[in-house]
DNA sequence: GGTTATCATGGAACCGGTTCCATGATGCGC
DNA sequence: GCGCATCATGGAACCGGTTCCATGATAACC
């Protein structure tokens, strides 16, 4: 493997101006140039990042921490961030957390400190203040997807806006009788988007009169998980809803597919509408808002890169993006057979 | 940001102890050694791995090449291969290239040449003898994972054997005919994975002394691609077949979908097989061969690992890791109704 | 007790780049 | 023709670690 000395001895030149021809940061004149990057070229010669990084500190890397990979969101994501890095000659390495991992700390205390990243992105990890401040301390830029962080640039969905988009449409068709099938409530690590979704929820069936009381029915955010509770939620026709506003559209697909299981029809007899725009939801006709995860991903990282190159001196900027999601209206909703009586 | 120097000062050593002492190479007493420990500790002193490399030439961090991160079988290998990293202390760093990328020549002479990695696995990526070549030159091991790459370790199931015992359960249970729903055989680059699971089926149905002609059925692998072929397939019921062999399980899930949307009975009027045990597979009652990506992602690192102990010397290493895959018995494949007459 | 092996430590070189500084050559304005 | 700004280049320091080598101090052995 050849070093820069190499090409400067080969170009004859000193490796100061071989650096410079190469990187094309001072002077140097169009002929030594082309003599270095001639040299250059003959021998194969790659700059090696880590030498530039330990020098510059910049290492032309930013580091993902990242809960799930194997969901249509966050694979979604990491697909953009990818795409949007190795477009600016950026590596990306990837830490997959799940939510409550043991190895969190030591990927905060560790992986992260050992000056590696140029920056960081998080996607969907709900990071606690402590987890924030040594990132901070770091001096390296932050930026969050899918949900805010305190004092950190977040690109994301309006959570709220969208489920209550949702469940307006639900309404505009005549449904009363609307349940929601999302995350629970109660897990605070899970970055408030089950929080959001429901919030939604309940203020436009609020906002509509109706009550929201025992509407709420949990799920994994899968298609197994709403088929396990779309069996369970479905199985008895007396209490059965006339619509189901789904957290994710795959837990919207799973409760569509228990339908089809207890020949229910959709939406004749039960309407659905899920939130994402999965690559699946069109086979199964579902209504959904759609949102891009690819999209926030490049967002991120352009974000983060902008963060670069004239950094905010760690000011709070709070300029979260928030994206737009659009109705996307198949046949699994429609107007209920005949509009129920409210109250049960 | 402390260095390696702040820590020797205020520990009242030489830079060259503190090394030893924090590294664990070579001779310091057992007192030194804690005094600097409680100094670095006290300075939140984290090792620049940057320059640690640039002497050792060692970079604690692994390139993974890739070319889907939102279908299972990648995902599922991408966390396994993650998870064995990290528990190593490994960094990994993601490119994901469709197999027929723009990016991809720039990746290998670019990104993997800067001597950021001590190790590359490549995943389902078909590499030509240049790009091999290309990486060896680098001198770094290679491990692949999916499918055999010349004088590459590899770690995969035997897909021949999969196709043919799935081939030979719906054989077994009386099934005549049988249609294959897979990749195109000419897809040079995608790894022979499709080539090999339709040998293996084609070897099965001919050693039953049936003929195979007109049993291929091309499609995406994934459910919408299933989906779509398997309602263009099941159309009408003259030509109908009474057993698929599904490619991959999203494939089979696509076509119990499409099955049950044209009212046809699986298994009673169909049966499905897959290749994979995907997690929808029970929901979908699928009879399948599981594999076990994630363990694939695990042992690949393992093997890479070991490589980095004690290199072979270029030599080729057929070292290929062939897993057993198993047959999980669900309810989508029976007997045929009534045995058909061979021959339509 | 002297020689030698083992242990403990510090100084300095080194990995492969980048950048500061000094030097020299050239061009320009007056 | 002189002074100064600009351009071009080389030498050397530096980034933050690791490792080689030299030096001393102990312990072990005959």
């Amino acid at each position: 493997m050849s070093s820069i000395a190499d090409v400067a001895r080969l170009a004859d030149v000193a490796k100061a101006t071989a650096s410079r021809a190469l990187s094309g940061r001072g002077y140097v004149s169009a002929e030594t140039r082309q003599k270095v990057v001639d040299a250059a070229r003959q021998l194969g010669y790659v700059a090696s990042q880590n030498a530039a990084s330990l020098v510059t500190g910049r290492t032309k890397s930013v580091g993902v921490i990242i809960p799930f990979i194997n969901r249509w969101f966050f694979a979604e994501v990491l697909e953009g961030v990818e795409e949007a890095l190795l477009e600016q000659g950026y590596d990306m390495t990837l830490y997959n957390l799940p939510l409550a991992s043991p190895e969190r700390e030591r990927v905060f205390e560790f992986f992260l400190a050992r000056k590696r990243f140029d920056g960081i992105v998080s996607v969907g990890v709900a990071l606690s203040d402590a987890e924030v401040n040594h990132l901070h301390r770091l001096g390296r830029p932050l930026v969050g997807i899918g949900g805010a962080i305190r004092g950190v640039p977040t690109i994301s969905i309006d959570d709220v806006a969208a489920a209550r988009l949702a469940t307006e449409h639900l309404l505009s068709l005549g449904h009363r009788d609307i349940v929601h099938v999302g995350g629970s409530r109660v897990n605070e690590m899970d970055f408030h988007v089950h929080r959001n979704r429901y919030g939604g929820f309940e203020a436009a069936m609020t906002e509509a009169g109706l009550p929201v009381q025992g509407c709420l029915h949990t799920s994994e955010f899968t298609v197994p998980g709403g088929h396990e509770r779309g069996l369970a939620l479905l199985g008895d026709p007396r209490q059965r809803p006339t619509a189901i506003f789904a957290a994710s559209d795959e837990i919207a697909i799973g409760l569509i597919v228990a339908a089809r299981e207890l020949g229910i029809q959709v939406p004749a007899e039960l309407s659905v509408i899920g939130i994402d725009g999965h690559p699946y939801s069109t086979m199964f006709r579902l209504t959904t808002l759609e949102q891009h995860p690819r999209r926030q991903g490049q967002l991120a990282v352009a974000s983060l890169l902008a963060e670069f190159e004239n950094p905010t001196l760690g000011g709070h900027d709070d300029a979260s993006t928030v994206l737009q999601t659009n109705l996307v209206i198949r046949s699994s909703t429609s107007a209920p057979r005949q509009p129920t009586v409210s109250g049960s």
